[in-house]
DNA sequence: TTCATAAACGCAACTCATTTGCGTAAAAAA
DNA sequence: TTTTTTACGCAAATGAGTTGCGTTTATGAA
């Protein structure tokens, strides 16, 4: 069994042709847009099948929602193993150029004590520059 | 002259009914979405001129764009005049309960150099959670 | 292997924030 | 006051994301 299969497989989501071929886009990607994926797979070019999928994989935690250059909804496949229970507190970094968002796992986002009455309870770091193959 | 009629001045705008109404408006305001506009002003109802009057007003610093809960553009206004040289290195806070966003003057987004081969030019630090009214 | 069933797919149509075009009105400059 | 530039308001378009529904398929039990 291959790894994207097998990856359907550990988050008990159903192992259909289109489905196996979007979890091995995003494990080559760094994060993907429903418009990217519509662009990069050949089992089926319907958006509502795009979308759902997305749903599925967030609602059971194998992708995670990352900013996006232009507010669309954007994913990254979660490098740490698994469960929803395991935490998204890393950076992501948006490129100017290419318009992708990058999970930066070696930046932690920071912890803010309260604040002038306001009740903090998660913190979002974005970073936005030039990715290593923009510049 | 009142002071939103300053501020329009101040910003090379032209002073109409419903630009002094919007000006007075975000002076009241911690940040507003077009529809938050239109519920609030009496000036017009018409979304385009909205819309257009935030891009005018964004474009001469006069506001800036925020982040909104649900990806809706919204604005509050400078309150650091202005031109739009200064920077916008302050951190903002989302309120889970009125979805409101505030300015926090008092933290600015950190500085991180560069990581991992990206070239980083800005960065963001957005805070969720509860405001002091939603408490 | 077969059958039942729950989930996935695909098509059409919808929602809703935001944008574009264009003719008219009004503000600022000459 | 006249000219010029910008703002307004209406209609229509755009485009991402959603909903409904009938059909197909994956999966797990018999």
């Amino acid at each position: 069994m291959k790894k994207a299969e097998k990856i359907l497989k550990d988050f008990d989501l159903r192992k259909t042709n289109f489905r196996i071929e979007l979890v091995a886009l995003f494990l080559n990607s760094t994060s993907l847009t429903a418009d990217d994926i519509k662009e990069n797979i050949s089992a089926t070019k319907d958006k509502v099948t795009i979308y759902r999928a997305l749903e599925a994989f967030e609602k059971k935690c194998m992708i995670h929602r990352v900013p996006d250059k232009d507010n669309l909804i954007r994913y990254a496949i979660c490098q740490r193993n698994s469960s929803c229970s395991h935490d998204h507190n890393h950076a992501h970094f948006i490129c100017n150029v290419c318009a992708d968002t990058f999970c930066i796992e070696s930046i932690n986002t920071p912890i803010i004590k309260n604040e002038e009455g306001f009740n903090i309870k998660k913190s979002k770091l974005i970073l936005e520059g030039e990715c290593p193959s923009c510049q």
